[in-house]
DNA sequence: ATTTCACATTGACATTTCTCGATTTGACGC
DNA sequence: GCGTCAAATCGAGAAATGTCAATGTGAAAT
């Protein structure tokens, strides 16, 4: 199912401008946190914090080899983001009365 | 252009569940906002807090009549958006090189 | 084994965010 | 005018976030 909290943390994650550019350097391809990290101001420290949301979130995968960590963009993630923002911003039937109501509650238990 | 602390602005709104379903609901048309807080367990000051934020990222537009406001979404900011998402989840050339190496500048100054 | 390197984790701090109750503002009906 | 209703704003508290320096970890090189 298309829970709304799972998507929400993309967009939280992506809600951070470095964050953010940080997935545009990605979407050319695999790097590596020291390609990241030289082309910011940030310690260390930072980036690593900042690639673990990324990776908690989904849109981002990390692989490890030796003494380096690998990240990438992982396609899927983006693929069902993307549909979810346009499901979100695009009219439906049965929008408010059954839908939202159902996820609205949703929302209102799990916070 | 397309300044991306501008973009993300828009992803940090969507990135709490409440918010994104707002929006969601506001897809299929516009709605007042007593119509929105009927469908939320949350007080009426947090509400107005949300719709501000919603508001303020371009996402969502409110207008007066007499006692009421409605909101409905942008859809110039909707497409806007799903252009940047796109932009920032697809290769393309010159991507760390230039182009990202001066965005990144920005995000360093900026915060 | 020791050192070095790449990265993660911890602890601390300042800032921001979410939330509420109370108050204010502005429009409407009486 | 006066009360009422819709919504915004204010003030405050709790929780989350972004950041760093310091430390831990695990792999590679010597």
């Amino acid at each position: 199912m298309d829970s709304c909290s799972e998507n929400t943390k993309v967009f939280k994650a992506l809600g951070d401008p470095k964050r953010a550019m940080i997935v545009d350097m990605l979407s050319c391809g695999e790097l590596c946190a020291c390609n990241i990290l030289e082309k910011f101001e940030m310690s260390q420290s930072t980036l690593s914090h900042h690639m673990k949301i990324l990776c908690e979130c989904g849109i981002v995968k990390a692989r490890e080899e030796g003494k380096w960590t690998y990240y990438s963009l992982d396609d899927d993630t983006v693929d069902k983001t993307k549909r979810y923002f346009s499901a979100i911003t695009s009219a439906k039937e049965n929008c408010i009365c059954s839908d939202t109501a159902g996820c609205c509650k949703e929302c209102n238990d799990h916070e």
